[in-house]
RNA sequence: GGGCCGGUAGCUCAGGUGGUUAGAGCGCACGCCUGAUAAGCGUGAGGUCGCAAGUUCAACUCUUGCUCGGCCCA
């Protein structure tokens, strides 16, 4: 046995100082900052320019605390398409933005004056705007630190506020076209309301206690009915009936003005055995309502229940009742319809409701129905007005007492025999302030509204030049339309990802009320109107709007005065005759304009109206998707967007939604600290975003477990192509192996996936594809089978030239496709292999040559992939028995009319030979293992000697 | 309480218009290799397709109810 030599140092090992540790909490923020030196953006920017054009308009996030995972989610796919359709070779500029105004900002605001003692009505409300200002730009330039740090594209010098006066001045353009269209107006509506803190209160300032309330029961004499029961009563004129409500806001029976029945409820009439007297209650609760009242009216039960009258919910139609108190005359007097109510229930009470329009939602809308308007009798402080006919000038309505059984609401109606029961012992949830937990009720108050079912005069084109509207964009004229019916045909006009979605907004734009525009406080974008004392309309002159608009766009909202008024209306009014609007705009208003600012100003060139895609969470249907859509359909008849793409929320690990209170909250800025950004963008680029998703350690994990593989797959590619010359090296693909031909068929056939997948916004697909044709087709087969080549090979060798010219094109297009979803790891590859060459960001896809598709011969690799298949588990017993045990040690005997190949080389063995029946058999060699190669061949003399191929190569490198 | 949406292996996902033993990748277990080495390769075990009825010769796939979870509203 001869001394033998050691070859390893004449095997070409792949090289590379890539690393298989990627530590990306440390590398990310240099290669941030890199790009940012270079002025990466805008370089993109140049080499897109003059390209076909993808405009995605970011929706704002709110100026207030840090990013959270579902901002994350959010600009990640926002990234995601603008980077793919780059990609593409198109100009996908990206322009963040932030929502600037409302009152989650004041609150924090009036947060720190309470700390310092400081009572916000004292303050000037030009100093708390600017406090709030303040405090939004403050989490402005948080959020877009934090946001860099995930790795988004984007224009981030110059993002747009709503708060910037140009954005302020828009918006205020935006609202005297409806003004100007005639698309306002102003009505009631009521609102939660706090009788302490005498303000209007949102639904977020809102929380609800349990508390103990007062009970009543209270008859409405019914003097006109289409009932043929009733009627019967009636006729008998000595006879009373009564219709009998029940509630737990006695305060509100001094306001009701109707009553509501439920159509499909069935009602009984109750005769009273002491009295002349019937009651109508709900059938099902009529055992409730005698059992409160049967104490004080024994004479109730005087008939048996079998013989009580029945009638139907909808006989009701047309039945007046009168007011218990109608004695008074005057609002009291006045007739009490019954009107049909499906919000109606016989869950309690007794099937029949009170109504008071200024003080229920359901109240509102059914009386409205019917003509009946609310008459504001309960003033801000909780009072009733002095010149109410019925306990004028008292109050509050939240008092306890007020309300109580011997209160001055019950002893009045127990006097004039209204009061069938009152006892102080309901308990329910009731709304309380969050501030000074008092009580809150249901007010109407003067709002602007924006009419969805009235017929929109769009102006037309000479006049819109006339009146100044500034709509690059045009507008379509709909005649005749309303708002809604605009809106649904942009609906139908919209392409919607995933579909449902249209399903959802067009549900909601069909049944949605009227948009109420107006909001009393401080911190937004005034409604700029001046209203007419005389005649209540408001004032609707171009040369007026058109001052006010070039006001607010130099100093912003600051600029709507009170002592401005005058500049504004100018030399043809007097500011006396005019009311100026002290409300503000509903927030939604600010960023449904933010279409007309962003992408038509014109202060971003690189932009263009309307938006190729809106992209946001689900919630979003209700709210920026539709006031967007709202605003662009009433100024410009159309959506502002050509598509909208939507996404679900990240729940924790077991599927539940993540709260403070919880406990469950993940924070993506603890993540990249943790796992770095490429890590928390491959998670969401993996789950299937159009619906909820998960996010917790184990997913985590296993994300970190893909990107290696991902990353594994860089560094050979790295280190195989070490010194790799296309010039010198290169093979023509008709002069490759077929291998090599397959493969390059299989990497066409993946581009398509891929660039399908960028078409559908499926980035799930987009990673998975990626990531199987890394493990499949090229770790586990490719690679794998071209160890050999690579290592032992010659370096001229046609075959190993022809490999590593497939591994170059691989590397090309793989570290593209990777780019838009590992920004960082994908730079660093391309930087490690190419350090002269820029940033990888700036590549587009090549379209590969319609050559590298070979169907007849991918048809052939499918089966030889699956003869490989069968093979490997064949060998497995071997293995097991440790008569093999890599399996250049086995030799096969395949099928007869197996595929014509290399299959030696292909299954990795050390021979395959065609048996004669159907079956894969298994034997080990029984030849030496080349010393170099490791493969067992005929010709190696002795275990440690060379093979032919090894021999020359060697004697080559002697050389 | 109402509207809309969803529940397929431990994890992330595939499963046209209902039709053979429900798939993939990862993870896991076991094994091979030790010249991609805190890497690479192979084999294997995991699912009553949320639950229950119904339609059908046949349902993960259709209908209804329930349940769990989510978004929006009340």
């Amino acid at each position: 046995m001869t001394e033998q030599r050691d070859y390893r140092p004449t095997v070409f090992l792949p090289k590379t100082d890539f690393p298989m540790k990627a530590g990306l909490p440390q590398k990310e923020p240099g290669i941030l900052s890199r790009w940012q030196d270079e002025g990466l953006y805008q370089q993109l920017r140049k080499s897109r320019a003059g390209a076909e054009k993808f405009i995605l308009h970011d929706g704002p996030p709110y100026a207030n605390g840090d990013m959270h995972i579902g901002h994350a989610l959010n600009h990640i796919l926002k990234d995601m398409v603008c980077r793919t359709q780059s990609l593409l070779g198109k100009d996908a500029p990206y322009v963040p933005g932030w929502d600037c105004h409302g009152l989650p900002i004041e609150w924090k605001v009036e947060e720190e004056y309470r700390k310092k003692k400081k009572n916000k009505d004292e303050v000037p409300p030009k100093e708390f705007r600017a406090e709030c200002r303040a405090y939004a730009q403050k989490w402005v330039d948080t959020q877009r630190e934090q946001l860099k740090r995930l790795g988004i594209q984007g224009d981030w010098d110059h993002p747009y506020l709503t708060m910037d006066p140009q954005a302020e001045g828009t918006i205020v353009a935006e609202l005297l076209k409806f003004a100007e269209s005639g698309q306002l107006y102003r009505g009631a509506k009521p609102v939660m309301w706090s009788p302490v803190e005498k303000t209007a209160l949102a639904e977020a300032e809102v929380e609800y206690e349990d508390i103990v309330s007062t009970q009543i029961d209270v008859a409405f004499e019914i003097v006109e009915s289409n009932a043929p029961a009733i009627q019967k009563l009636l006729a008998k004129g000595h006879l009373r009936t009564f219709a009998v409500i029940w509630t737990t806001t006695p305060w509100t029976i001094p306001v009701n003005q109707a009553l509501a029945f439920g159509p499909e409820v069935d009602y009984v009439l109750i005769p009273d055995g002491g009295t002349v007297d019937t009651y109508l209650v709900a059938e099902p609760l009529a055992d409730a309502f005698l059992q409160r009242c049967g104490d004080k009216n024994p004479g109730i039960y005087s008939l048996h229940e079998s013989e009580w009258e029945r009638v139907k919910g909808s006989e009701l139609a047309g039945t007046i009742c009168r007011h218990p108190m109608h004695a008074l005359g005057g609002f009291f007097a006045k007739p009490r319809p019954m009107l049909p109510g499906d919000f109606v229930t016989t869950d309690s009470g007794t099937g029949l409701v009170h109504m008071s329009p200024d003080h229920g939602e359901d109240d509102f809308a059914l009386c409205k129905a019917h003509g009946i308007e609310p008459v504001f009798a309960v003033l801000g402080d909780g009072k009733y007005r002095e010149d109410w006919g019925w306990l004028g000038g008292q109050g509050s309505v939240i008092n306890p007492k007020f309300n109580a059984p011997d209160g001055p609401i019950c002893e009045a109606l127990r006097e004039a025999g209204g009061l069938l029961a009152a006892s102080a012992d309901y308990k329910h949830s009731y709304p309380h302030s969050w501030r000074s937990k008092a009580k809150v009720i249901y007010r109407c108050t003067p709002q602007w509204f924006v009419p969805m079912d009235r017929p929109v005069d769009m102006p037309h084109a000479e006049t819109r030049a006339e009146k100044r509207w500034d709509n690059e964009g045009g507008a379509l004229e709909h005649p005749n339309a309303t708002l809604r019916q605009i809106a649904t045909q942009a609906i139908a006009d919209t392409r919607f990802v995933p579909e449902k979605g249209r399903n959802r907004i067009g549900a909601m734009v069909e049944g949605r009320p009227d948009w109420v525009l107006s909001r009393q406080r401080a911190w937004g974008v005034p409604i700029t109107l001046f209203v007419d004392r005389k005649t209540g309309q408001y004032l609707n002159d171009p040369a007026v709007n058109a001052r006010i608009v070039a006001a607010v766009r130099a100093e912003g909202v600051d600029a709507w005065d009170a002592e401005r008024a005058q500049e504004y209306l100018g030399p043809d009014y007097r500011a006396e005759d005019f009311e100026q609007v002290t409300d503000i705009l509903d927030v939604w208003f600010d960023s449904g304009s933010t279409h007309a600012f962003v992408l038509e100003s014109g202060r971003w060139p690189d932009l263009q109206w309307p938006a190729d895609l809106y992209l946001e969470g689900s919630d979003q249907h209700r709210g920026w998707f539709q006031s967007s859509l709202l605003e662009s359909c009433a100024t410009r008849g159309r959506a502002p967007y050509n598509a909208v793409l939507t996404h679900g929320f990240t729940m924790d690990a077991k599927g539940m939604k993540m709260s403070k209170s919880l406990g469950n909250t993940i924070s993506p800025i603890d993540l990249m600290k943790e796992y770095g950004a490429d890590i928390l963008r491959l998670w969401a680029l993996s789950v299937d975003f159009t619906e909820d998703h998960r996010i917790g350690k184990e997913i985590l994990q296993g994300v970190a477990d893909q990107y290696r593989k991902l990353r594994n797959t860089f560094r050979y590619l790295l280190g195989a192509l070490d010194g790799f010359d296309h010039a010198a090296e290169g093979v023509e693909a008709a002069e490759m192996p077929e291998l090599e031909r397959y493969m390059l068929h299989r990497l066409s056939e993946l581009d398509s996936a891929l660039r399908q997948a960028i078409a559908d916004f499926d980035f799930n697909t987009y990673t998975r594809v990626l990531i199987d044709f890394c493990n499949e087709d090229l770790s586990a087969f490719f690679f794998d089978i071209r160890k050999d080549c690579l290592y032992c090979d010659a370096p001229t060798d046609p075959k190993r030239r022809a490999y590593r010219t497939v591994l170059d094109v691989l590397f090309h297009a793989l570290v593209r496709y990777a780019a838009p979803v590992l920004v960082f790891t994908a730079e660093e590859v391309w930087t490690t292999r190419f350090p002269d060459r820029g940033s990888v960001h700036l590549g587009a896809l090549r379209d590969l040559p319609s050559e590298w598709r070979d169907p007849a011969l991918a048809e052939r690799f499918e089966g030889l992939r699956a003869l490989r298949t069968t093979v490997t588990e064949a060998i497995e017993p071997l293995r097991r028995d440790k008569v093999v045990g890599s399996s250049l040690q086995a030799e096969v005997v395949v099928p007869a009319d197996a595929p014509e190949a290399d299959l030696a080389e292909l299954f990795i063995t050390a021979k395959v030979t065609r048996g004669q029946g159907e079956s894969v058999e298994i034997v080990p060699t029984s030849h030496h293992k080349c010393g170099r190669c490791w493969r067992h061949l005929p010709e190696v003399t002795e275990d440690g000697a060379l093979c032919g191929r090894c021999d020359e190569v060697v004697a080559g490198i002697d050389a």
